[in-house]
DNA sequence: GCGGGTGCGGCAACGGATTGCCACGGATTG
DNA sequence: CAATCCGTGGCAATCCGTTGCCGCACCCGC
């Protein structure tokens, strides 16, 4: 089934049927609906290989995840979907596995049949993602890299109500359980985190860095023990989660004894017991702007290379924060022994040390 | 950069260089060495585009999962793309958030561009599934479609071993919490938990179906109160999390009062407390069984259309099973009222009853 | 020395849609 | 009434590899 056919059945040349699918208008519309009677008659059904051949549109768009098991992506993902098919352009989604290489390599397969790309949560260096951005159109998510289009939750703003509304529950030893070191966004949050504490006159501890899930969570639960911090906020909700059954395990009590904060209210969030306080991005919003800055520098926008888009978070509180108990600022848990290389990977940090 | 480009920096023909790149040995060695140099010198890449055009393959195969959030998804979608690059072949992913309309209409966009589909947990009916294998490879993936290849694990005898594991421990009142009615799987674990049940002369009571997630299992622990039961098996471990998070709301210990068990072993069933004993498939592995499946029948192989692949599974014993408890089988808990649309729901069924 | 076989490169015809340019007819305008 | 203009459809070139077929040259063996 090709044009030819059709056209033949509807008695026009090709052109007119080619017209008649990509340049509505541009036809009569009685020969239009001519045609397109002839097309479905015949079951006719444009290839996309062949409309890529000739224009160089492939109409798809890839997505790069870290990790396709992390629900954070999972939301950012539906979100570009959802923008993408609206725009009746397809996703090729690729899972690099927290690999560098791995990156690469799903790159390299998917660059050179898609218009553009969105990278969410990238392994790579700035300057990679740099030269990727020269060759095709390209928006980062989850990350600013300077002269690259990107979109970011306002971390800042989002740490900021987090440590506010801690200290307005009375709490001024704070613990942070830091992500991944190379995490832009941990960066930011841990900044965010050392400047309003400072503001707010309280004192900050940071623990890890650690792998960003449930395990390392547990992990720092024993880091912390040996701390007096009434109050712990994490790099993100898996960290949280872990910090949570860490320290029921060790007999912490949450939020009488401590209070936990999380970040990006992953679905578990308010699933665990008790519900995890945390910061909640606007996941899918934020994969369906990025994409749609996407389209746009396809089809020629000049792509706003400025300053990134920030996008708005607000602070989701559930049972996991509560008034900082005044009996005790430590753990009632006998054993608060820190491993020799805990104690050595936490960075003990004074607020107004700056 | 063409390969006339090529072709011409090389001294050769355009389609010798084609035939450098697609049919190695076809060209003598030195001149394919010229032009590979040619080639890489001028930064030439062939186009995917082109070259479908040409042959009619894309290389791409399509992946439709019904949830991307799902962790067994995740690591089926893992296994689906090891085996799909080691063979040089990219690949589509779409999510159909549990939506048969969904699904269709990522098929639909999918399809004209891929070479064959995997259908991971496909909500549509087997008829429609039929349709589109007659017009492109697929390979179904979890469950088994008549006369489509398909590829599932062996839910009756992860089933079987489950059963006879709580058999084992002195459990003689089964609960089970189903999943989807439509779901295949549940339709299988259903049956081969009846046949163990009944074999081993056992009491089996169903409850739900629920949706099969987290919150699903909290409301199945719920109607559990009313029943003298002492070990309880769920369609999946979402649910068996949830009914180990509600029983423990309920004051029931696990597995001193109750003994749970769970299917699919995702990742979260070692972190929960305790422990989830829970039947493992080989999700990646059947990923990649699937996928190398389809690329034979790409490839022109005739497509096993008979009986489906069976993956073997293993039961893995965690902390969530134990002896049963010789004082009672029915929970200390005070409040035992079921919901009379919990009630309904459920439906008794004696093993011996067949 | 000659016929046959084989290895290897070139020519040219595809594949299916898009698009610049032209032509034709009817409507508008001076 | 003639000069334009616009709307619309057709012609043909183009995008970039792939591949069937041909021919050349070289090697082998009889």
């Amino acid at each position: 089934m090709t044009i030819y056919d059709v056209a033949r059945a509807a008695g026009v040349a090709a052109s007119t049927v080619s017209r008649t699918f990509s340049r509505p208008g541009r036809v009569h519309a009685d020969t239009a609906e001519r045609v397109r009677q002839a097309a479905d008659s015949l079951g006719y059904r444009t290839t996309p290989q062949a409309r890529a051949h000739a224009t160089t549109r492939t109409g798809m768009i890839a997505v790069l995840v870290s990790d396709i098991g992390n629900p954070v992506y999972a939301e950012m993902v539906r979100g570009v979907q959802a923008a993408a098919s609206a725009a009746g352009c397809t996703v090729l989604l690729a899972d690099s596995q927290e690999s560098d290489r791995q990156e690469r390599a799903a790159l390299e397969r998917a660059l050179p049949s898609v218009d553009g790309v969105v990278l969410a949560g990238s392994r790579m260096s700035d300057s990679a993602i740099r030269v990727i951005a020269k060759q095709k159109p390209l928006v980062v998510l989850g990350r600013a890299v300077g002269d690259v289009p990107s979109v970011v939750p306002d971390n800042g703003r989002g740490m900021r109500e987090a440590v506010e509304h801690l200290a307005g529950l009375g709490h001024s030893s704070l613990g942070y359980v830091a992500g991944p070191a190379a995490s832009w966004a941990e960066g930011t949050r841990w900044r965010s985190l050392l400047d309003t504490a400072t503001e707010l006159q309280l004192r900050v501890r940071r623990l890890g860095p650690s792998t960003p899930d449930v395990a390392g969570g547990m992990r720092a639960a024993e880091e912390l023990g040996g701390h007096s911090i009434s109050a712990v906020l994490a790099y993100n909700d898996q960290l949280a989660i872990g910090v949570l059954r860490g320290l029921r395990g060790r007999g912490v009590r949450v939020p009488e004894d401590v209070s936990v904060v999380g970040f990006d209210n992953i679905g578990a969030a308010e699933l665990v017991t008790p519900g995890l306080t945390t910061v909640a991005a606007p996941l899918h919003a934020g994969g369906a702007a990025a994409t749609r800055a996407l389209l746009a520098m396809i089809d020629g926008a000049p792509g706003a290379t400025g300053s990134p888009v920030v996008l708005p978070v607000r602070l989701v509180v559930r049972e996991s924060t509560a008034q900082r108990s005044r009996k005790s600022t430590s753990p009632a848990s006998g054993t608060t022994k820190v491993s020799p290389s805990a104690a050595q990977a936490s960075t003990s940090t004074s607020a107004g040390s700056r």
